[in-house]
DNA sequence: ATTTTGTGTTAAAACGTTTTAGAGTTATAT
DNA sequence: ATATAACTCTAAAACGTTTTAACACAAAAT
């Protein structure tokens, strides 16, 4: 019991009254090319108009070595800037002609690599991949076997890769001098403990923007260990409560902004009287939450069909592309809680 | 440029010095079947570990007239419930050793079709759909046409196609009790104007709880148009602050709930003191917003499993399956939202 | 009159797998 | 001894497509 699917290339060629190969040619396009007769490929397309004949996939598939198929990792599917980016780069696959098959990594190198293979095995052209932690090592093997690759969010500044990203200093950079523009001195940036790429320059323009605003002394990054950010979040701003040793934080990630929210509602952090709030990503929660919370906005879109059409190109073209990596360009939404009051 | 992907059952044959045949048999676990001899079993099982033997997907694909490839097509991939949802078919769609694609209707019927096609162009072996308004008739085609289908979240009850569901009329009937256990007596229901079975059913729901405790002369269905829900919200709204025709609000999507809390919060009607609310499918949203609110909870994940399993065991089974409908049982996750002051 | 050129078409092979029918041995039963 | 069964294995076909080499025929050039 599946799809009934019946008519082949045979089926109209009988129809017709000609060979398959024909068919076959005209229903390419390639009927110029070939120096089919008018006659025939009019007839050829009106029959296979008339019995909805559809390409078997598997067959050209194995005919070609292509399948169509694109791979798609993302970190987490149930994060909506990835399930943002996920749609965005289904669609833009779509009008070129590709279908895109994904899963998630859960941050985790092993179901990253578990998911690579799985994907490789079902025969995809070339992979969409939003690498994670101490992936390094495996995305590099599998780019030296020469998988056709597009790392996108985030890269690895050593590994030669195609690859589409935020400029992660800029929009931090950016951030920090809104927040000392109104007046704010002791912003702490609130992090992941992480080596990934996208982390440290995300740290990187924070602490250039305090060290050319001559507040060198006040950097004050917190890199939470993945597992336990919450409780330790939960500590250091209760330690804060007391000390008040900030004044606003930048949370540099859409789920750490979010943990953070739970962790100074708890304590009755009052927002922006006790400390200003700058998140990521954005989406409900930052709207709706008072006060509305500012952040940074990522082009999205922008960022699946750019990662989308480097890959294609690179899988149609003959001679290899040159490889190059996208840096797109943040935009901050400015709301209550992180304006002075 | 693409995947390097070289070894095949004849690289093995070769390599052992037995046919490729044998080679497939034993590789499929069939070697005691058709009597393969142990000695040969051997040597081809360690060959095939040794040389990384991956099958070509397309080749099997072609000959079994399997793709082992799952169709799933959502509403909408940015909605965390749809996310999720996708998420875990993924997950117990692997572990059955299929592998899914998947799109967006956006709600669109014309989507729908769109996708479907695409889906079964790609040469899926069955689908899991999200129906969308207006698309009973192109459901019912495609059943007609034998698609192997599952339709997930929402169905036809004219359509006798297997299904799993949430029970939308018990989870609105608990929730008016819940409700009206507290106190409150003017329940408003927000909802989409909709055809839908899984919205009638829970308006149903809801009718059946007020009905039940007297308080028929008190029903109040909004059914909102899908285009222009924001402002009409905004506008009863209005006129509900000044006459107070409702001190209890049960909005029956996510969305919905997300935009009403977007309402209620440009208004400055407190929650619950001037209405009480109650939402659907939670999110961080609900949790975060203050005061937290009320919604329920469906079982995602076991919906996701369900419909993977069904349609699978589906497509395996050689005599046709039972056609069965499987619903869900909601779960009330009650915060102060809902709680009489 | 024969070769060349051009035009429109097809037969056949190939992609990698699975399965069917049966081949070649050896062992057992008549 | 001979037929039969039992045990291992293989050749070949099939799935539907694309592409290459070549064929048949006509028109043009030698």
């Amino acid at each position: 019991m599946a799809f009934k699917k019946k008519v082949s290339l045979k089926d109209i060629a009988q129809a017709v009254g000609v060979s398959s190969a024909l068919v076959s040619m005209v229903l390419n396009g390639k009927a110029k090319q070939y120096g089919i007769g008018e006659e025939a490929t009019r007839k050829v397309l009106a029959k296979a108009k008339e019995l909805n004949y559809q390409p078997n996939i598997m067959a050209r598939g194995l005919r070609s070595g292509k399948s169509h198929l694109l791979g798609l990792v993302v970190a987490d599917i149930s994060n909506p800037f990835f399930a943002i980016l996920a749609r965005e780069i289904e669609r833009a696959a779509s009008e070129r002609g590709y279908t895109v098959i994904y899963g998630s990594s859960d941050e985790q190198p092993g179901h990253l690599c578990t998911l690579m293979n799985t994907l490789a095995n079902q025969g995809v052209d070339g992979i969409i991949v939003v690498p994670c932690e101490n992936s390094e090592d495996l995305i590099s093997d599998l780019y030296l076997q020469k998988y056709a690759m597009v790392l996108v969010d985030r890269f690895f500044p050593n590994i030669n890769t195609l690859s589409v990203s935020l400029d992660n200093a800029k929009a931090c950079r950016d951030v920090t001098q809104h927040l000392l523009n109104q007046g704010f001195k002791r912003i702490t940036f609130v992090s992941y403990e992480s080596e990934l790429y996208h982390t440290t320059e995300r740290i990187r323009g924070y602490r250039e923007a305090m060290q050319e605003a001559g507040l060198g002394q006040n950097v004050n990054v917190l890199e939470l260990p993945q597992e336990k950010y919450h409780e330790m979040m939960l500590q250091v701003f209760e330690d804060n409560q007391i000390n008040k040793n900030s004044d606003a934080l930048i949370f540099s990630t859409n789920s750490l902004t979010i943990q953070g929210l739970y962790v100074l509602n708890q304590l009755k952090i009052r927002i922006p009287e006790d400390v200003a709030v700058f998140g990521f990503d954005g989406g409900d929660v930052f709207h709706l939450y008072s006060p509305a919370i500012s952040y940074v906005k990522q082009p999205v879109e922008e960022m699946g069909r750019k990662a989308v059409t480097i890959l294609i190109d690179q899988l149609e073209s003959d001679e290899p592309q040159e490889i190059k990596r996208y840096e797109l360009k943040p935009e901050l939404v400015i709301t209550e809680s992180s304006l002075k009051k």
